[in-house]
RNA sequence: GGCGGCAUAGCCAAGUGGAAAGGCGGCGGUCUGCAAAACCGCUAUACCCCGGUUCGAAUCCGGGUGCCGCCU
């Protein structure tokens, strides 16, 4: 039969250390589901205990995908995710299995619902110049260039904000248009998918509590030899993969610049930064809330909202 | 019993006469192609208590209370 099927997608999210991953593998057990990874740590390869990945038995037995797609040293960005992200999603639903996007990584699933404004790859020499006026003639150089150019985007974004000046200064070179227009135009209006959205949100007490001890388990499991292997890769502080955090303290343990017991503390402290920001980008949007990873309190709405599909 | 020191937010802590730094912790938020990134914001009507000096005291003086050292 040729009719357009409407696409539509289930999605886990929440912060770290909530149980996304257990509960999207009991899910996709009970469904015949495979997962499509949304986020964008474990796109990096070799990079597997630090960025909470799903073990490998935790993969055997159900299928992942966008999980070791680059090397750390390359970038990646949303652009690049949801392309990727549509491909497996046509693929899996080939195969008559049901797609689950699992992930923290809110710009992505954003992107990935909604879509980005139309941006071609940026010239590297853009980058360059942009990096050379900064390096020159400071920040606030580049803020006023961006205040003349596009002052509603500088109105937005702070003076002290690199990347998101770069950003609009880059698309307006390579474009010639202002990136506000574009955003203002896009707006998030196109929907690609439609959803049903899981957001596990656990009290904050208990999510710090399990946020340390993943870190305790991450140790336990090798953090320190992982990163170490990366070093002798020559995978250090300037590849984009080690942003994530708390390989940049390994890295620091491991040339005996810090203590292990310290590394713990600033590990525990940027995690619990990040599991915040993370709640703050999910708790706006979504079909439903829970506070424990429990498949049976989704299952039923999960197959529900699979039906039309079967 | 004597001598000395300390007493500032949930915790640590600066300030030693003119309208309370900072750190930790906690909390709120932004986000359109580096997002585990980057950025923004809030968190002591007042400094142990009472009295005094002063135009004005967390800051000086007296007394009280508590804690910590040392001594007998």
């Amino acid at each position: 039969m040729v009719y357009e099927k409407v696409k539509i997608c289930v999605i886990i999210c929440g912060p770290t250390a909530s149980g996304k991953t257990f509960l999207a593998i009991e899910i996709s057990k009970k469904i015949g589901g495979e997962i499509i990874n949304a986020d964008s740590r474990q796109i990096y390869k070799f990079m597997d205990i630090g960025t909470g990945k799903p073990t490998l038995e935790e993969r055997k037995e159900v299928p992942h995908h966008l999980i070791d797609v680059i090397t750390p040293d390359e970038r990646f960005d949303a652009g690049k995710f949801i392309a990727l992200a549509d491909s497996c999603y046509d693929e899996i639903r080939k195969r008559g299995k049901f797609p689950i996007l699992v992930g923290g990584t809110g710009l992505y699933i954003r992107a990935f619902e909604r879509g980005l404004i139309p941006s071609p790859p940026i010239p590297q020499e853009i980058r360059e110049e942009i990096l050379r006026k900064k390096q020159e003639k400071g920040l606030k150089y580049l803020y006023e260039e961006l205040k003349k150019i596009d002052p509603e985007t500088a109105d937005k974004i702070s003076p002290q904000d690199f990347p998101r000046i770069e950003r609009a200064l880059s698309y307006y070179m390579a474009m010639g248009q202002r990136i506000s227009e574009m955003r203002k135009k896009h707006g998030f209006k196109e929907k690609r998918y439609e959803t049903f959205k899981i957001y596990i949100e656990p009290p904050r007490e208990r999510l710090y509590k399990s946020i340390r001890k993943r870190i305790y388990d991450m140790l336990k499991r090798g953090w320190l030899d992982e990163t170490e292997k990366l070093l002798k890769m020559e995978y250090d502080e300037n590849c984009p993969g080690f942003t994530s955090v708390g390989y940049r303290e390994m890295a620091d343990v491991i040339r005996g610049k810090i203590k292990v017991e310290s590394a713990i503390e600033m590990i525990y402290k940027k995690t619990k930064e990040y599991a915040r920001r993370q709640i703050f980008w999910f708790k706006k949007e979504h079909s439903v809330k829970i506070d424990s990873p429990d498949p049976s309190k989704v299952l039923k709405k999960v197959e529900e909202f699979y039906e039309i599909l079967s």
